[in-house]
RNA sequence: GGCCCGUUCGUCUAUCGGUUAGGACCUCAGGUUUUCAUCCUGGAAAGAGGGGUUCGAUUCCCCUACGGGCUACCA
């Protein structure tokens, strides 16, 4: 059979890591065995519907590379399927009107001190199909402002099987007759998922561990219905990286690092943090996922390959960002000059305007085992562009001025010499010797006085690319400064 | 509180009854390098606790503890 899975987020905020780890594995478990990718926007609650929230979503997996094959399918057009199916229920005795208001029903908890169940103990005491007559009840539905539950059986073991964690069962004592239609005409979720799910013919839901408790009431609306249900994967929790919870938007703010895939208002995304959409996917499905081997690196294609099910963990995984951004790295230095230029237009332009395409490419390569995100792209090319804004003062008083002013000043009389760096490199060392002065010290100087700090690619290489002209304007500089 | 799920180095994880409990991030020490970074080598670092089952348990079962989720006319 045709593997369909679907990502159903609801458009009340933006879409953050947990749920584009959610939609990566919906992505993979439908794509490994060469099925379809379907998004679907549930947006019952019009109430906490955001806007551009929907266009986050999108842009989000646009971005990510998960092209999904159908969809945006919503549910907000889809109200007569819930209300059809809802009355099919009803004629089977399976679900009924509810006309308790908000403040029943908040006297019914108060009353039990929060144990209350809206269920077979409680149901022929409160206000609906069952307890007030036909004639009420159709005299009400005219009035409107009805809602329907769904009938849980009185006792009865619900078994239900999660592709991750094995047999479940549970006890409809526990469950209560949730409501499936609100007073407002529009499906709850669970209505509306299940529903959903057998209308688009999906055959693996696929979404987070929070759904788990409401698996039970799923299956038996499935039963209700009398459908055959779907796989089942829970996934587990990515939790806060210190303290304890869920991973939320404060917490990646008072960590430093971002928590959407992509900007949203204020908020930066993984994109913006220079991240590539693979080193982020490849850090995210190995945060719930692993395949037993020692292996760390993935592209998406590689992911699809190597992806199966069994691998996917039980327990909630703490989101850690310098992993994160090594795995970035990893992706980052396998990447060609080419694209990794086109990650940085501000780099590409300023390299453009004084170098060829070759040198650029050169360059590209000195720095790009350096580099953790893109934006450290134009840190490091910033002494192929410039010259130092400013110069490390902790280092100056180390090596002492005197010294550097002497090496600097012996660069600048052997002018020739700076357009053959091998040679200077031989005529600095044995100034080196002649003046006692470490060979240490002299690097240090010379790369002070290029780069502005002990940092960056060889030294030589440097002065072959910038030139012998640049060279030297950089050492009158820093020898009119010190 | 009730119900459900989970628990191996600080973190992410491997192990499908017998291992010196492996790898990665982090960290520390060396090495390479003119510097920093990369890279290489090495070190430190773990089975929540208690009962069973078994010749033998990290692995299977139970209890406790701890963590998480749910407990809405939100998803």
């Amino acid at each position: 059979m045709l593997e369909r899975a679907r990502f159903a987020p609801s458009p009340t905020g933006p879409l953050h890591i947990g749920g584009v780890r959610t939609a990566l594995f919906n992505y993979l478990i439908a794509k490994k065995n060469g099925g379809e990718f379907i998004l679907r926007i549930e947006d019952t609650d019009t109430k906490r519907t955001v806007e551009g929230a929907e266009k986050h979503i999108i842009d989000s997996l646009r971005w990510l590379g998960l092209e999904f094959d159908e969809g945006p399918v919503r549910q907000s057009n889809r109200e007569h399927l819930y209300k059809k199916n809802v009355s099919t229920l009803i004629e089977k005795g399976l679900a009924y009107y509810a006309f308790d208001t908000p403040s029943d029903l908040d006297k019914a908890r108060g009353d039990s001190k929060g144990t209350f169940k809206y269920n077979f103990t409680t149901r022929m005491k409160m206000s609906n199909s069952f307890t007030l007559g036909a004639d009420e009840t159709e005299a009400r539905l005219k009035r409107g402002g009805y809602s329907v539950r769904m009938v849980v059986p009185e006792k009865r073991t619900i078994k239900a099987v999660d592709e991750v964690r094995g047999n479940l069962s549970f006890n409809s004592e526990e469950l209560e007759d949730k409501i499936i239609l609100k007073s407002d005409g529009m499906p709850t979720y669970h209505l509306a998922n299940v529903v959903d799910d057998h209308d688009m013919k999906i055959t693996s839901v696929i979404r987070g561990e929070e759904w788990l408790s409401s698996l039970p009431s799923h299956i038996l609306l499935y039963e209700h219905f009398g459908w055959t249900p779907p796989k089942f994967y829970h996934l587990p929790l990515i939790l806060k990286s210190s303290g304890a919870g869920k991973l939320s938007k404060r917490d990646a703010e008072e960590q430093g690092h971002p928590v959407f895939a992509i900007k949203w208002e204020d908020s930066l995304g993984f994109k913006e943090a220079g991240f590539t959409s693979e080193g982020l996917i490849n850090y995210l499905a190995l945060l719930g996922w692993n395949n037993s081997s020692d292996r760390e690196k993935y592209s998406l294609l590689e992911l699809i390959d190597e992806f199966n099910d069994v691998g996917i963990n039980k327990s909630g995984a703490r989101f850690d960002y310098k992993k994160a951004l090594w795995i970035n790295h990893l992706h980052l230095k396998d990447f060609s000059a080419e694209s990794l230029l086109a990650l940085s237009e501000k780099a590409s332009t300023l390299l453009g305007e004084k170098y060829s395409r070759e040198i650029a490419e050169e360059i590209i390569d000195l720095i790009k085992e350096r580099l953790n995100t893109a934006l450290d792209i134009d840190k490091e090319l910033a002494v192929f562009i410039g010259q130092p804004k400013e110069y490390d003062s902790v280092v100056i008083e180390k090596i002492n001025r005197e010294v550097i002013y002497d090496i600097l000043n012996f660069c600048k009389l052997s002018e020739a010499l700076i357009s053959n760096p091998k040679a200077l490199k031989d005529r600095l060392m044995s100034f080196g010797s002649e003046k006692g002065i470490s060979f240490g010290n002299i690097m240090k100087s010379l790369r002070l006085c290029l780069v502005g700090n002990l940092s960056g690619p060889d030294l030589f290489k440097i002065i072959e690319i910038i030139g012998p002209e640049e060279t030297l304007h950089r050492i009158e500089s820093l020898t009119n400064k010190i």
